[in-house]
DNA sequence: TTTGAGCGG
């Protein structure tokens, strides 16, 4: 209830002096004022007298006249949910929204950081984020003519920074001199998995070969069940191949271990 | 049978 109570806790606890035989009660409570300074007040509870001759309803119409003043009410509350499905679709749908686009988080809050288009896409789902960098990003390094490929933005008419590994002749190679690259191409595909082979088998299979940056197993999502096969990424380039040397035939769970390099996923 | 999931504003 008090916005800004949060360092009330610093404060003496508030003191009630009586009834007294006017029947009334002193109340002595301690608040912080506008400059942060406590300030001690007192109050009498003359209205709080005056409710216990209120007519009593409700649960409590049975009470004795001085009995309890509050009841705890067992009365059940129903609250209305405005979004729940069934109630509103109609009226989103005469707002001339599409379902498709209200499912996905709402058409207007969805902007492209990319290409600004709305309600299209996400950033990350751009077509043109691989040729452009957010326009408003960047902008304390513009690019120069020995460094980097210049494109346009589509829409925005604006010069766009293309990353290195990004331009046109880059080396996509493994095992390059580009760190950031070259973790996603130490992937090992491992296919043949018995459907109870999980994450924590597959780590304790190759960790020995080297230090392992992530273990994957494909599950259904439906069943739950493994769909057999999974990834396994390796810090070292080397390592992974040493995994794969070893473990591809490996007998595992009474099948035949294929262990090979993943090739990314197309996006 | 067998090349991963879904968030985010």
């Amino acid at each position: 209830m008090d916005e800004d109570g949060d360092l009330d806790f610093l404060l003496p606890p508030e003191q009630v002096i009586g009834p007294g035989e006017n029947g009334l009660k002193t109340v002595i409570e301690y608040k912080f004022n506008d400059e942060g300074s406590k300030l001690a007040s007192a109050r009498l509870n003359k209205r709080a007298i005056e409710r216990r001759s209120w007519p009593k309803f409700g649960d409590a119409a049975n009470e004795d006249a001085g009995g309890r003043l509050t009841m705890v009410s067992t009365e059940e509350i129903l609250m209305e949910r405005p979004r729940a499905p069934g109630t509103k679709a109609d009226e989103s749908k005469a707002a001339g929204d599409s379902l498709s686009q209200l499912s996905k988080g709402g058409a207007v809050l969805m902007v492209c950081r990319t290409c600004h288009k709305k309600g299209d896409h996400w950033t990350s789902k751009c077509p043109y984020k691989d040729l452009a960098a957010p326009a408003d990003v960047f902008t304390d390094k513009p690019p120069t003519a020995e460094t980097s490929t210049v494109s346009a933005a589509p829409g925005t008419g604006k010069a766009a920074y293309v990353p290195p590994s990004m331009r046109a002749g880059a080396d996509r190679s493994a095992g390059g001199s580009d760190m950031s690259r070259r973790n996603d191409e130490n992937s090992v595909r491992v296919t043949n998995l018995s459907e109870d082979t999980r994450e924590p088998d597959l780590m304790e299979l190759f960790h020995p070969f080297g230090a392992v940056t992530r273990v994957y197993v494909a599950i259904d999502q439906k069943t739950g069940v493994s769909r057999g096969f999974g990834f396994v990424n390796f810090v070292s380039r080397e390592d992974a191949q040493r995994a794969i040397n070893k473990l591809n035939g490996y007998s595992y769970d009474n099948l035949i271990l294929k262990v090979e390099w993943a090739t990314p996923r197309p996006t």
